[in-house]
Formats: structure tokens, sequence, C-alpha cells
DNA sequence: CATAATAGTGACCAACTGGTCATTCGTCAA
DNA sequence: TTGACGAATGACCAGTTGGTCACTATTATG
């Protein structure tokens, strides 16, 4: 294991158990096996590696729920793995969901505030956008109150799930959300939340998606090394045709689909896919 | 104002914008227009002064509910009024209310967190006891859910009117989220939780209704002596009352009734309750 | 083997923390 | 005017923080 990941493993367990602020250098340092200094080898500051941390989880979720909202399967089924792999998430990365849970936001550098809730109101986006495959017309004027309702039972149930010490079947809790979503859906009748009360009005992942963005995560890739030779190779051409003069798109999308079960490269799929979605909005 | 008012207020605000930990005591008595040393003729620490604010606090919130569930509106105007003073009270307690929100567990000494969670759970049981006061027996199973559920339509709303810039209608939303209770309560079918699941099965506030606890808190009040004649003379037969061999249930509830209205004196009033309730379960 | 380059160390720094205490200030009664 | 006494002060303390840097250990290269 590189230095690298010892340091993020020790951060990410100190930082959940005893909070951001609490943790020092020197507890990670000390957790992590190696000096202070070294410390400094691998990130410029403590506000970089909380950057790293958070960056690296938030941009896991938010692939991962856009690939269900975007998948083939039937959107009543596509509501139940949204649910499950929220909660899936959680358990699957406890401490991180420690720290976001319970870190307020003061602690937080304003850039990483800002790219949190820009994350987050990817992730409503494409739940918004589910729950209008699934409901439609009926659901117009009621539709972002039943979103921050559906957020509400997320984030009680997950409360629920990480710090109440029993093991927990989230297959049911993802069928009772859907149940649960359904009969919001269906019954309730009043709304409250118009769009402008909700802020996911226009950010949106298009400034991210620019040319030399992509071109810098291709290359912080790259420089890993690490990579099967179909996916260098394709990573390559990828950057290639980005540079060239019009980008092909079916060529973009041919080599995305080259890396798309490639986990490391997950976040570049989804920002391939949100860059030919901007250039060619027709589809 | 009294100096010790004066550090309450500076300390409330910029706890509320930097969070507790990021405040230092320096800042603290700046903002208050006081020197350091001053500070510590009014609180014995930091600590003293977290705990003093979160209690105060928790202890309106806790009354303020409490007196609606028992109070002699019908069960579904109790709902209404039971959203409505959760959202009430976080307008009126905007900075304790951020501060509750944001800060994190760790920040907090053991004694407090474990206040905070029992303070938390007479909420939850005095909500239990107005859904099933509203739905009986049909909600059997599903009541633990039903509860969860709430309290994150509260959660959620509640971030929203607190840190959306919005001239937010809490009628409105009040009665949005009574009808979305009913909904759930009528249409929903499947149930996960169990009694066991939630914590609330038994710290309850017996154990502070204690005598010795009941007459601190007298102690407490009487030591301000800006008390009304009336109050003051209430008080004191309460303490010599609970002191006697039997004190006599009539003459409590009698003087209870002298302070009820006494704003100061209403943590007493419902501790006293609880005393009287748990002296004769019968009523 | 010697040399160069890289990885790793921990004493050290300035800034800040919660908390203390000898000193000073302000306001009374005598 | 004096003395006395509680209220208020802020320099000071020990401890901790994020971050630096002159140094040493390790490894690769010729």
């Amino acid at each position: 294991m590189s230095k690298k990941q010892q340091i993020l493993d020790a951060a990410l367990q100190l930082f959940a158990e005893k909070g951001i602020e609490a943790t020092s250098i020197q507890h990670i340092t000390q957790e992590a096996g190696i000096s202070k200094g070294a410390f400094y080898l691998s990130f410029p500051s403590k506000e970089s590696l909380i950057k790293e941390i958070i960056d690296s989880f938030m941009k896991e979720i938010v692939t991962e729920i856009d690939r269900i909202v975007n998948g083939m399967e039937l959107p009543d089924e596509k509501l139940r793995l949204y649910f499950h792999a929220q909660l899936a998430l959680l358990e699957k990365h406890a401490d991180f969901a420690k720290i976001y849970a319970q870190e307020p936001m003061h602690a937080l550098n304003e850039e990483i505030m800002e790219k949190l809730i820009h994350y987050d109101a990817w992730i409503d986006r494409s739940l918004l956008s589910l729950l209008d495959e699934l409901y439609g017309e009926p659901l117009r004027g009621r539709r972002y109150d039943l979103l921050i309702s559906i957020k509400g039972f997320v984030r009680i149930y997950s409360q629920l799930v990480l710090f109440h010490p029993y093991p927990h079947d989230i297959e049911k809790i993802a069928e009772l959300l859907v149940e649960k979503t359904n009969v919001l859906a269906t019954y309730s009748q009043t709304a409250y939340l118009t769009e402008d009360m909700v802020e996911l009005s226009m950010p949106g992942p298009e400034e991210v998606t620019t040319q030399e963005k992509l071109l810098s995560v291709i290359d912080e890739l790259l420089e890993d090394e690490q990579h099967p030779p179909l996916i260098s190779e394709s990573l390559s051409l990828i950057a290639e045709e980005l540079q060239s003069e019009a980008p092909r798109r079916a060529i973009l999308h041919g080599l995305q689909a080259n890396i798309y079960d490639y986990a490391p490269a997950n976040w570049l799929s989804y920002l391939l896919k949100k860059y030919e979605q901007k250039k060619s909005p027709d589809a």
C-alpha cells in the first residue's frame, strides 16, 4: 500500500471517530506509522487531504446514482435501486458517512462546501428526473415536495443504520421507502415548495465538463500508470480526440464504453457522458 | 442586561456563525465587550457555558411540545400544532437551531450528548403518544416507522427554513406535514422498525423527577429572587410539600397550576407533572 | 564501491487555545 | 479623604495546532 493510501486510511478512520477538526496531523501520522514530515510529502496541507477524501467519495456516489437513474430497469425498480444504493454506499463507507453526517459546515473550507452543495444538487437532479419518469404529469407542482420528502426519508433512515447498532436489512428498508414514496406520490395533494426555493435550479455539471477539465482528469489518471493496456490506450485516444478540431461523438462514445466498467475511471465516464449530452442535447 | 446574559448572547451568535469548537473565549469576550478574565466570573469553564445554552433551549422545546401533546385540542389539531411549534421554535431560536443542526457529536461533552439524546427521546415519546391517539390500533406495527418518517420530514423542512433565504410560510408547511402524515398513516402498509430498534424504550424522565432533583430546580429558581410574590410563595410551598412525609397530590397540583403560565418556571411545571404521573400512574 | 537522488525524520516555529492570578479600577461607607 | 472590597483586567502559563526545514537513511545508478 502506498504511503498516500496509508495516510488516507488512517485519516478517514480518525476523522470518523473524533471529527475533522479534532484530529491533528500528529495523530494521523502516528496512526499511519510515519513521521510528521512524511505527511507533507504526500499532501501539501491538511485541507487538501480533507478535500481529497470528500471529493473521491462524493464522485463515487454521484456516479453510482447517475448510473442507476439512467439504467435500463423499470422506473419502479430504479427507485428501489436508488434507495438501496444510498444505503449500501452508507454501509460500504461508514467512516466517510459519519464524517459527512456529523461534520458541521463551519469546519470545512468554503471551496469544499461549495463542491459538496454541487454534488448534492447533481444527485437531486438525478432523483428528480427519476421521479418525473415515474409519476409524470400528475406530480407536477408537488415534485419538489416529494423530492425533499424522499431526502428526509433517506437521511433519517441512514442515520438509523449508521448510528444504531443493529444488523439492518437494507433490502427491506429500500422496499419500505419505495412504498412510502409511492403512497406520497399517489395520495398527497398539497404542495409548498416551488422551483426557486430549491437551489438546484442553475448549477449543473456543465461547468466541469469543459475540454480542459476533462483533459486534466485524464492526465491525472494516466499519471498513475497502472492501468490495463486497453484502458491506457483508450484514455490517450480520448484525450487526443478531445483536443482535435471537431471531436467525433461516436468515437468518444465508443472509447467511453471501453472504460465504463473500469472503476478508477468511473468519474471520467460520468463526465464524458455529461459532456456528450451537453454537445448534443437532442438525445 | 447582566454580564452573564451578554456573554450568553455573544456566545450564541458566534457559535451559530462559526461553530462551537472554532469559537474561542477570546472571541466571545471581545464580542461581548468584556475582558477574558470577566468571563470566568460568570462561568467556571467554556464547557459549562455550552451546557447552559443547550440545556436551556432543550428544556424550552421539550416543555412546549409536551404542552401541545397534552393539550385539549382535537388530535388532528394537535398534530398541526406540533409541526408548527417545531418550526416556530426554529425561527425563534435560529441561532441555537443552527448550532444544534450543524454541530458534530464529537465536539460535545459526553454528559451533554447524553442529555441531548434524553431530551430527544422525550420529544419522541410525546409525539408517539400523539400518533397513537390519532391513529390507534390500525397503526400498530407501523408506529415507529411513522414516527421516524415524521422526524425526517421535520428535519428536512427545518433545514430548508433554516438555511434557505426565503420568507417561509410555516403555517402552510405545518399543514402540508399534517397531510403527509395522514397519507402515510392511512395508506402505507409495510413496516420495518420495531420497538427495540428505537432507542426511546427505556430512559424516560423518571430519573430526573426525584425529590432532590426537583428541590434543586426550585432552589435555583428561588436564588434569582426576582419573581412575583405569588410565584415565590408557590415555589416555597412546593418545596415544603415535597419535603413532607407524604406530599399531597392535590396541593402540588394546585401549586403547579399557580406557576404554569410563568415562563421561567416552565421547566419545573413540566417536571412536576411528570412527578405527579409517576406517583399516581392511574390517571 | 562511490555518488547522486530520493524518502523520511523530528526538533522547531509562530499562532492559538482554555484557563489563572497579581494587579488595577470603581464605587461605596465612614 | 480615606480605606476597603468586589468587579474587572490582561499579561502570562502550559499545551496543542498546522506547517517547515536542516538533517539522516535508503535506494538506485554509474
